[in-house]
RNA sequence: GCGCUCGUAGCUCAACGGAUAGAGCAUCUGACUACGGAUCAGAAGGUUGGGGGUUCGAGUCCCUCCGAGCGCGCCA
């Protein structure tokens, strides 16, 4: 503010008990310090406060996300891990806030490829698609359908005319489709449960779910004026969007063969979470190269009066993972890396870090899935996720640095404290003294808990959750250094056990909304 | 050609339009007979791709150029 009501407000604030100086700096900034007591009457309420000072938030939402959505008969990559991880964050804390979350996971389960897809399982036996399925060669199960599909003029013909079976509904035709839909939904939901992603059945929204909606969708949108006859096909063309040739660009919604494409389905998909789910807000956690699609389709439904000021769509857009080349994460011969094996890596790769630290290799192997899968998702969430980033084993499974391990680390050592102590970290209860600088800055960096959960909630972005649990771990590990908690004696130990409570309270709930395992020990 | 997202330390990443642009890794220097050294403390490292503009103030907003990734009519 200009210097003369800085000068204002700093006299204005001379008489608050949680101030103990505050001044106007030479450019012009309100300084102020905090009264030691005031942040130890702060910790303390924190202490007692079941939320450790999260608000409720109020008004609650009607919240949609829509995340993960990987595709029938196809393997999940490493893509799918940052929407997957990402949205289920986004979950986590939008209902640790007490929104109404309705996940949605908007699997490809439809569309002209199942021709070819069924007729493949056809030649293979049910039972043998099923066992490769199961077994995870879903990309060899798609490419062997693929290349008869080029190769074979009788083989594409039959797809063709599978396709048709399937969308007119020919009993036998939908059975085997839904045989080999439920088969990838076992194989996914198995890497759901190993990721700790609450994603369940209850959640799937297929697209399949919206084709009864498709056409009243369209005759609604065409009634409205928002979509007209174009070459044939129904499309919508929302203001400001221009194809190469600077002719205004379309969403098609029903094709010139009468067919139904995709810009359909999210039309059909939004107007069913606005108006019978009842959703305030949607938030799309899908890959950046779709941000064109979106912001048409967001367009046409602000056009038909499905989206408004108050019920809003965004798309919390996810970018490109790299490998150490800065290019599209591939393996060496150029494909893309199977989610399944990642998740192998990383846990491998953690189990050889504490190999010599544990004889019971039960013990061990759950350790090495709860770092190395942290690892891995802390990953995604620690980096802004519309930036692309360096997927780099090396450095995600560090013990440094801003890494799943290190905070995970640091909620080890407090809880050793603990063991130690004999104490239940719950009965840490007693009064917060801050007699230290490493106290005092560790109270400080706790309080802010509240305020990184509201943001990652409001932006959508669960990197800010992460970066103030990494600056929360770094500033107990000070402590940790410089202020012994055992040998310290009387209301001192009190204090420093009731910090460290206090802290691991903030870590593992902060972890636990990010979908980061914290194991006891590691 | 047009559009979107970007370009920050050697590397990987941060930074509601606010102060001297911050972390981690790597490098260098220190600290282990206290609770897990799987750690900590410190140093060094920058014309925020170039150039204009807006304003009290710009990494952030606008224009322009250079460079990268992605996308652009009946696939999803």
């Amino acid at each position: 503010p200009p210097r003369e009501v800085a000068e204002l407000i700093v006299s204005g604030l001379a008489g608050a008990s949680a101030v103990q100086t505050a001044e106007v700096s030479g450019s012009g900034f309100i300084n102020i310090t905090l009264r030691d007591s005031w942040l130890a009457e702060q910790a303390d309420d924190q202490l007692a406060d079941p939320r450790l000072g999260v608000p409720v938030a109020g008004p609650a939402q009607c919240v949609v996300v829509d995340y993960s959505a990987p595709n029938v008969a196809k393997e999940m990559h490493v893509g799918h891990l940052r929407t997957t991880v990402v949205g289920d964050a986004l979950v986590r804390v939008l209902e640790f806030l007490g929104h109404r979350v309705i996940r949605a996971n908007h699997i490809g389960d439809w569309g002209t490829q199942f021709g070819m897809l069924l007729e493949h399982l056809l030649d293979v036996g049910e039972q043998a698609a099923y066992d490769q399925l199961a077994a995870g060669e879903i990309n060899e199960f798609y490419q062997a359908a693929k290349q008869q599909f080029d190769a074979d003029p009788v083989f594409a013909e039959r797809a063709r005319l599978r396709v048709v079976a399937l969308q007119s509904g020919d009993p036998e035709t939908v059975r085997l489709w839904q045989t080999l839909v439920r088969d990838t939904e076992h194989y996914y939901n198995a890497i759901y449960r190993r990721l700790d992603v609450t994603l369940t059945d209850a959640d799937l929204a297929p697209e399949s779910f919206y084709n009864s909606m498709l056409a009243d969708v369209c005759d609604e949108l065409e009634s409205l004026g928002v979509a007209v006859i174009s070459e044939g096909a129904l499309c919508a063309f929302p203001p400001g969007f221009t194809a190469r040739d600077g002719s205004p660009l379309p969403i098609i919604l029903r094709k010139s063969d009468g067919g139904y494409g995709y810009d359909a389905t999210d039309m059909a998909a939004i107007r069913y979470r606005v108006r019978d789910l009842g959703a305030d807000r949607l938030i799309y956690v899908v890959g950046s190269e779709q941000a064109l699609h979106f912001a048409m389709i967001f367009a046409v439904a602000r056009q038909a009066g499905w989206l408004t000021d108050k019920v809003r769509a965004e798309h919390a857009t996810i970018g490109m993972v790299a490998g150490a080349d800065g290019k599209r994460f591939r393996t060496r011969s150029g494909g893309s890396v199977k989610l399944s094996m990642l998740i192998d890596e990383a846990v491998e790769r953690a189990e050889g870090a504490i190999r010599d630290r544990y004889d019971d290799p039960v013990q061990r192997r759950q350790i090495a899935e709860a770092v190395g899968i942290g690892a891995l998702k802390y990953g995604d969430l620690s980096v802004a996720r519309d930036s692309s980033y360096v997927l780099d084993f090396d450095r995600l499974l560090a013990l440094n640095g801003n890494t799943g391990p290190y905070l995970q680390y640091a909620t080890a050592r407090i809880r050793s404290i603990f063991q130690r102590a004999g104490l239940d970290p719950g009965q840490a209860t007693g009064r917060v003294l801050l007699g230290s600088p490493a106290e005092r800055a560790l109270a400080l960096q706790l309080l802010g808990f509240g305020r990184a959960v509201t943001d990652a909630a409001a932006t959508a972005e669960p990197h800010k959750l992460a970066g103030f649990l990494f600056d929360a771990a770094s500033a107990f590990t000070t402590f940790y250094e410089q202020c012994p908690v055992l040998a310290a004696e009387g209301e001192t130990r009190v204090s420093r056990l009731a910090l460290c409570g206090l802290t691991l309270r903030v870590l593992t709930t902060g972890l636990g909304l990010l979908g980061i395992p914290v194991p006891d020990r590691m």
